[in-house]
DNA sequence: AATTCGGGGCT
DNA sequence: AGCCCAGAATT
């Protein structure tokens, strides 16, 4: 990988532009009392929960796991439930199961100490090309490259790159500038956190602030005015619209709730007794599937929107002699819950006190 | 190479 | 309504 001037020239100039506005950038916000010391086991946790997610969302969920996981044996120690349950609001949380088994790998097999090589890093499970670039260089100090969203439309607007971020050309170059830049960086983790930190707040998906931008005289897109029309979108995954209604059932001052399967959405989680089916559900296959209901009625309705699906929710209050775990409020609210589900509980048990689901 | 996995924020 | 987000794993 050949070093050019220009390299060098943008990484300084990245890794100063970081530096001067370290102090103003959320980021650092996250990273100062999220790993002041930039441990390996911190940048871990935090890189997983914010795979695909915003660091906005991200703050509280990590200042709580991090509280009942301090440590990366605490992590391997704890039980599968609880670790889910701090994942609760969070999404992907296929990502929790996954951190969890890193965490018993690291313990297994690398005593205890979080790997610094990527080529190790890439064996735990949940941790991908970036991830494992991410924790090399931010909490190792080594010269290995990332390419997340924000570092892709940096590059590509820096270039004038016109191929597809998501195809295996678009990637390859993506990932060959990206290691170009960090080779030719002084402190691999400023560069990498810089240009993170640049497509976040300066190099936006829209308006970006070129004018404030500290590569705007490399910057060949800008250049040529076509900052808004790179990268080049990629596809959209379809939405399919689904059904799904759920009967809350009271007994006393519990709800009645179930354990979702361990695959699909929201797998492993809990819920209130739900019904899916592509086409809206019938009161009669709710009677049907449910034969101990003795009074059945709805309550309210709602959308829940993903990235593949349209949930078209539908919630029912029933009452009859139902089989099943029962829960309190103070109870429900520990389990994994996702954040329909949630919404769903909220509607009748204890609903005051619940957390909105906006602050989960 | 395409799909699946959440959920929210911002146009 | 569409697009994206400090992606990874599976098919």
């Amino acid at each position: 990988m050949s070093m050019s001037r220009s390299e060098r020239s943008v990484a300084r100039n990245v890794s100063t532009w970081f530096g001067e506005h370290a102090r103003d950038l959320p980021w650092r916000t996250v990273a100062a009392h999220a790993h002041p010391r930039r441990d390996p086991y911190a940048v871990l946790v935090s890189e997983a929960m914010l795979q695909q997610t915003q660091v906005a969302r991200v703050i509280d969920k990590y200042e709580s796991f991090m509280a009942a996981f301090p440590t990366v044996n605490d992590l391997a120690d704890a039980d599968e439930q609880h670790v889910l349950a701090l994942w609760s609001g969070l999404g992907y949380y296929r990502r929790a199961g996954r951190l969890h088994a890193a965490a018993k790998m690291i313990v297994q097999r690398f005593d205890g100490r979080v790997p610094g090589d990527v080529a190790d890093l890439l064996k735990l499970p949940g941790v991908g090309r970036y991830t494992a670039g991410a924790i090399a260089s931010i909490a190792f100090g080594r010269a290995e490259p990332i390419v997340d969203g924000n570092v892709a439309r940096v590059l590509c607007r820096l270039h004038a790159q016109d191929a597809l971020p998501d195809s295996p050309d678009g990637r390859r170059w993506l990932w060959s500038q990206a290691e170009a830049l960090v080779r030719a960086a002084d402190d691999p983790g400023d560069l990498n956190e810089g240009l993170m930190e640049l497509g976040a707040t300066v190099c936006t998906r829209v308006g970006p602030a070129c004018r404030q931008c500290p590569l705007k005289r490399a910057c060949l897109a800008c250049a040529a005015g076509r900052q808004e029309e790179l990268p080049r979108p990629r596809r959209r995954a379809r939405q399919r619209t689904v059904h799904h209604a759920s009967i809350i059932i009271e007994r006393a001052d519990r709800i009645l709730v179930e354990q979702r399967a361990d695959d699909g959405m929201w797998a492993g989680m809990w819920q209130a007794p739900t019904i899916e089916s592509d086409r809206p559900v019938s009161l009669r296959r709710i009677r049907h599937e449910m034969p101990a209901l003795t009074s059945l009625e709805r309550i309210t309705s709602f959308r829940h929107i993903t990235t593949h699906r349209r949930i078209m929710f539908t919630v029912y209050r029933g009452s009859g002699n139902v089989p099943g775990r029962y829960v309190t409020p103070s109870q429900w609210r520990r389990l994994p819950l996702s954040n329909a589900q949630h919404r769903v509980l909220s509607l009748v048990g204890g609903a005051c006190t619940a957390p909105s689901v906006a602050a989960r």
